[in-house]
DNA sequence: ACTGTGACGGGGC
DNA sequence: CGCCCCGCCACAG
């Protein structure tokens, strides 16, 4: 695969970077990228690239995961693998996410 | 060139 | 808390 477009290099990339433990939201993703507002097209890189991804750290906004697909569950268990935590049905964002309030980060 | 679609986000009801 | 609608941008048909 090689990405013609450069957001679509960028995206890529971006979510390799995303920390082992850690969460992203789409829209975090998009920005760090380079490209706010670009969310539409980290679900299009996903879902195209996807298998050679961590997908699973890719989370909707506000630590939901409201995937449609039957791999909502095998990315919970995913996550919870590498110590991601939850709060009910969403990732606690406080401590697992990579861009958004961390405030322990060692 | 135009229309529909999507692993989404956010606001409104 | 759940459902709906609109905005968003690139890609496929």
């Amino acid at each position: 695969m090689q990405p013609v477009s450069q957001h679509i290099a960028a995206i890529r990339s971006t979510i390799l970077r995303i920390p082992k433990g850690k969460v992203a939201t789409y829209g975090e993703i998009a920005e760090a990228a380079g490209y706010p507002g670009y969310h539409r097209q980290v679900a299009q890189v996903l879902s195209k690239y996807g298998h050679v991804l961590p997908w699973y750290r890719v989370i909707g906004a506000g630590g939901f995961i409201k995937t449609q697909l039957e791999t909502a569950a095998d990315q919970r268990l995913r996550l919870q693998m590498e110590g991601v935590h939850f709060l009910g049905r969403r990732v606690d964002m406080a401590r697992s996410g990579w861009l958004s309030n961390n405030r322990r980060s060692s």
